[in-house]
DNA sequence: GATGAATGAGACTTCATTCAT
DNA sequence: GATGAATGAAGTCTCATTCAT
């Protein structure tokens, strides 16, 4: 059951990872099934149990690569940021972009949904615990070195209250018909930081 | 199709209701199923296709008997209010208990965890979406009445804000291995009302 | 169980016979259920057991009210004929309107199909073989008054290999993307009458 | 969806559409179920679904593997011939072999029932279409075949007209108790080609 | 006489996982 | 190392029929 590490192994693993994460994004937990991984990154339906030891495994890998990505692109933001932060606006996208994901793709509030679908699921499924925590470890201290260069920094306490503002405005917008959990958030945020 | 309605009929579908309900705060949405229902209600497997058009349809419902029942908990709680309000603290305490329900059972953390699942549930499942805005409309409804109770009032934007914050912070605490939500809402609605 | 014989009792059991006829047109006689029958009558779901003592009890009397409404539309056109026929062409569009019932309608294949269901499905069904066998029986007369009618007359033996000829025409016909099994069953027996 | 292609899985894949083939000549349509199939062949229940899209997939392959077995009976039969034919009679049993599949088995009746409720209920379900419309030209070849080595050949207006004379017969021939479909098509046959 | 209520049997299908090769 | 083959368990749902009222 050696859960392989050829190269070729390590390149099939990943697809299935990718695989995963898509199907996440598109259709949730229920979506992620060994048939439907395998089919979409084009492997036999016995690769998923062969480099996975169960299909939870392979969820909590999807989960991983999929936040890791987020947060990896939202540190990018940080750095790409011209060293003379340009205000209020600027800072809301910013955080924005690191809570929610960088705007403007094509599955927007299904991405989002996702975040906060794992955070929920969490609740329930004890083995996500862990990286459910770590995410969260990162994603503070990100936000945290994104406030301390926009000129003020804030403490704990305070970038908690900004989250959960966030979380709680995205929750309660996604339940719309054509949800902009987004524009909700950004208001409550803008005014928060006002 | 016939759903049903002798006194006997009514009781027999609401135990089915009820089953499901407890079902859905023990092990959420995966745990409702036919069997699993009808077992817990200690019918036959059949009745839970009699008294209901599909399992969505059954589970539509015990999320409506539940929230129902948490924001009839929440009037209640407004009305047995003593005529002069005590204050923050009983403010703080009564939002809460019409947010998340009533403190003090057993399975507090799992009864919270319910309303944030249908919200996030809602997402996927337009069928819960009716559902979803009705018990949202109403609640907001209980809220707005409950500030006016307490000398100031507020307005929509505002409330938005509270519910965000508290809906933030139970989300974020929800992961914990010993969840405490409610304590985690009470600090920032705390704070935010003091 | 005694089968009812009320006039209310009659006009019941009649609309129930008269909608399983209606299904057994548009669907086969997979479509004939206790509940697409009563509701289509627009009856309680039960009365389709109190007035028949099983469904096939009801398929059969559904079946008789077809095969009966269609020889006796089959009389009445033999009927209605002026004294003088008036050749060929007459007589093979009267024997069509007889074999597979008189033409335009709406559902005109769909009508002509279930005489051949209804054929084939008595070597399965034992209990199908006495109402086809005397539906067959009077149809044969009818056949053998109007080609009297028409001036010769034939005998059994020429009878029965015209309508071989246009049931096995039908048959071959029905398989189409737009069956004319009408239309077959003309060349047939056009040829073999002229 | 891997639909196997092992030696083995092949043997058991065929033993499947044997047994459903069985179970059509024994009980018709109605009588081809997951288990009735998996049952008969001595395989799991979940091997039919292993092995088939559907049951409908099932039943193609199971009238297919029938109707080809049929068919390439007939044309033995037609190449076992001797080089000098022996008159009308010969051809007259010919002919209903290959149209009614060959005499002298158990299942008589049952065998040639099953060629006619294949295509009447192709009328109803489209998928059976292609196989009905390719099975029927292959016989009919296969007739005309036949009748070029019996002197005359015979055009194809001829050979419909055969076709429905014999398929009208057996449809005919069908309901009765004791049914002997093969002498009435012989019956016929022989008087139009005397 | 009539019917709403009820259910056991069984239908089709999905799926995670095991295993032999 | 990899995978096609295989299947037990369980899922949702339909339905003919029975029965109490």
């Amino acid at each position: 059951m050696t859960t392989a590490s050829t190269p070729k192994g390590e390149r099939r693993k990943h697809a299935l990872v990718e695989a995963a994460a898509a199907l996440l994004i598109e259709g949730g937990f229920d979506a992620v099934r060994h048939r439907s991984v395998a089919e979409r990154a084009g492997l036999p339906l016995a690769s998923t149990t062969y480099y996975f030891e169960s299909l939870d495994d392979l969820i909590v890998e999807a989960l991983e690569f999929h936040g890791r990505q987020e947060l990896a692109r939202g540190r990018e933001l940080l750095t790409e940021l011209a060293t003379s932060p340009r205000g209020l606006e600027a800072l809301v996208e910013l955080v924005l972009d690191q809570l929610l994901g960088p705007k403007a793709r094509d599955n927007d509030a299904q991405a989002i949904l996702l975040r906060y679908e794992r955070l929920i699921a969490t609740a329930r499924r004890p083995y996500l615990r862990p990286l459910t925590l770590e995410l969260g470890g990162e994603l503070r201290a990100l936000l945290m070195d994104t406030f301390a260069k926009f000129a003020a920094g804030i403490d704990e306490a305070r970038l908690e209250q900004l989250i959960a503002l966030v979380d709680g405005a995205v929750v309660n917008a996604l339940i719309e018909v054509n949800p902009d959990p987004r524009a909700a958030a950004r208001g409550m945020l803008r005014e928060a930081l006002a």
